[in-house]
DNA sequence: CCCCGGTAGTTCGTTCTGCGAATTTGTTAC
DNA sequence: GTAACAAATTCGCAGAACGAACTACCGGGG
């Protein structure tokens, strides 16, 4: 059959993988919290402060409606709580329930634990290596924090 | 306020952040190729050679009664065929059709472009660094090859 | 004061995703 | 040849995501 040199890997098919590896380690520790990664991603995100559905839809990347459900599931779940906006009084701020921040504090911790594990093969300089370049990456990009 | 001095970012938050970054890149190039996410995954899988539906639930980590639907869906829109496997009856090959090869290939040179861009901030010495410890990442935690 | 354009969210209908349990069909090992 | 195992599919269900249409409300003229 083929030779399966592979040699060195390109930085395109390296940043792909990587990103399925995380996201599957993201999905089943969000899981195991009795969450689905979407959820999971919500509360992180709320963990740093309330959002109103406009704001979420935009760090999220998600349309309006999209948000609506997610946090309509979220919030039977006792996870979120939509709040009124004193301001205005069509909005809304959606802002996590003493549980939905335990549980977020848990499951953020949890996977920091497990996304580092997959790190655990470098060396400590190559890991501040890798942290700065794919920093620079994200920062160039102006990825919105989704986490941390 | 808070300082947002932000400092080097930390191994976790870059694998974490960039993850969704490459993923959002990814959905975004298959939806304008009318692909979901899923079935451009599938179709990229596929390019190398068919598989059965037992080895594709194994590649792209689904239950074998989620990939029943996907392979229905994919059949449906004239991507991939399902063929008789001559040693056994009662398994599957699945295989692009010519026209999921055509789109395949677009496809995945039209996300390779865009994951390239995201990369164009480091300088070239730094992009093969980047992309030697990525795939020390990926090999040491033995992801399924998705791409490529 | 009232109306009007824009904004914040929700509702509705649809498609896709993903799972587990149960089922069908076929293989293999004994 | 039958019993155990394996490959897929089917079914029912819940979540995710979208766009279009809608409601409610904020502003700023006039």
């Amino acid at each position: 059959m083929s030779e399966h040199v592979e040699g060195p890997i390109g930085v395109v098919p390296a940043l792909v993988r990587s990103a399925f590896l995380v996201n599957s380690v993201y999905v089943n520790s969000a899981r195991e919290y009795g969450l689905t990664q979407q959820q999971g991603q919500l509360l992180c995100v709320l963990m740093a402060q309330p959002y109103g559905m406009g704001e979420l839809g935009a760090v999220l990347g998600l349309a309006k409606s999209s948000l609506t459900g997610l946090v309509d599931r979220s919030e039977r779940n006792g996870l979120v709580q939509r709040q009124d906006d004193p301001q205005d009084s069509r909005a809304v701020r959606v802002a996590l329930t003493r549980r939905g921040a335990k549980l977020a504090e848990e499951f953020y911790a949890e996977t920091c634990r497990r996304v580092e594990v997959l790190a655990t093969g470098l060396a400590p300089g190559e890991r501040d290596t890798l942290a700065a370049l794919l920093g620079r990456v994200v920062t160039d990009n102006k990825v919105p924090t989704v986490f941390l």
